[in-house]
DNA sequence: CTTCTTATATACCGATTGGTATAATGGATA
DNA sequence: TATCCATTATACCAATCGGTATATAAGAAG
């Protein structure tokens, strides 16, 4: 058994059920079957845990966005794969997915927002650099880069909140392919118009 | 001074910048300059304090709500009207629509979540309703009417939280009509296509 | 066998949590 | 004046909060 991801597992699912603020780290322990100065030797602290949490799964998406990024498709093919990317994620665990958008929402001087917030800043400004190298494309954007590329994250989390919403068992939250094009397209249709 | 009044706002305050969770009553109710008997003596609870924070402020779209799910405007009429009354509930008062999504997205399992929720269920069904009313203007929608509503509610909210991201003073958040067009005009075309 | 490092538990810390028992205000009513 | 009711403060409660000092167990290295 290791304890380690034993603390990461049991901290994703209260976090995700109840909220940063309202788990403690005691309820943590308990759940994973250790004791607290094992929680404190590994992540120093209960922000530490957040911050080690959200960043190992962040990680999954940093090679494939940063491929997303430089090839050399056009705007709606990586759109569609950034999209499809952010799925897949979600897919793999509902969980993170959703705690990472409660903490997006959470106030601005909460420590789950300030935790957070620099992960979920990273990729978004990956997204206004997508719409940045598209002016050509698209035709003069009039500084609206900023606009799209929160548009569009937001587009995708408000799919997946709508896809999570009415589900009570998560292990099999799956978006096919024809829904994510359908997302995307519709996108750019309010672009283009 | 109205103490009642005054704890309804500094909780208002503190929950929207910190979150629900985070904040303690005795920080309550030293900033509303009262003691811990008093807030207990109009509220009975944290909880009941949080639920008649936003039972008060939900109030305000009752009246207006109603009338336009009475009328008999079209849709794309309904739907500018009701996005145009939840844009005034949020310039009214960004702390109250910035909390109310920040209560939404949290835990399912929460004491915040928990509270939010029937009220903001009363408005979605409205949606429902609204288009379920409409299956003869929009032709068959094939039980898409749910989508639709959490649909809509969704890219209203998606929109304000945009508006407000990068305000650091949120006492001039102001939607223009322009712009509430704009946002029911794009969500009709996902609609149509 | 000894020493060092990693990993874990017992038992504790002061501070804060949501909530309350009790008493004292003060204005209206009788 | 006496009574009553709404409102507020002092002082307290057990429980939990995040975090830690100390000790110990186990395996690797010398």
């Amino acid at each position: 058994m290791d304890n380690r991801q034993a603390i990461l597992d049991s901290a994703l699912t209260l976090f995700y059920e109840k909220g940063y603020d309202a788990v403690g780290v005691q309820q943590i322990v308990e759940m994973a079957g250790v004791t607290k100065p094992t929680l404190y030797y590994y992540f120093g602290s209960k922000q530490g845990l957040l911050s080690c949490l959200l960043t190992e799964h962040f990680a999954r998406l940093e090679a494939e966005m940063e491929q997303i990024k430089e090839a050399p498709d056009r705007i709606p093919d990586k759109l569609y794969r950034s999209a499809r990317t952010f799925f897949n994620l979600a897919s793999a665990d509902p969980r993170f997915y959703l705690l990472m958008l409660a903490l997006f929402y959470s106030g601005r001087k909460s420590e789950g927002f300030q935790t957070v917030y620099p992960l979920i800043e990273k990729y978004y400004l990956l997204f206004v650099d997508i719409f940045d190298n598209a002016s050509q494309e698209l035709g003069n954007m009039h500084g609206r880069q900023k606009q799209f590329a929160v548009g569009f994250s937001g587009t995708l989390n408000h799919y997946l909140m709508m896809a999570a919403k009415d589900m009570d068992d998560l292990s099999n939250l799956t978006i096919t392919d024809q829904e994510v094009y359908a997302v995307v397209h519709q996108f750019m249709y309010g672009i283009y118009s």
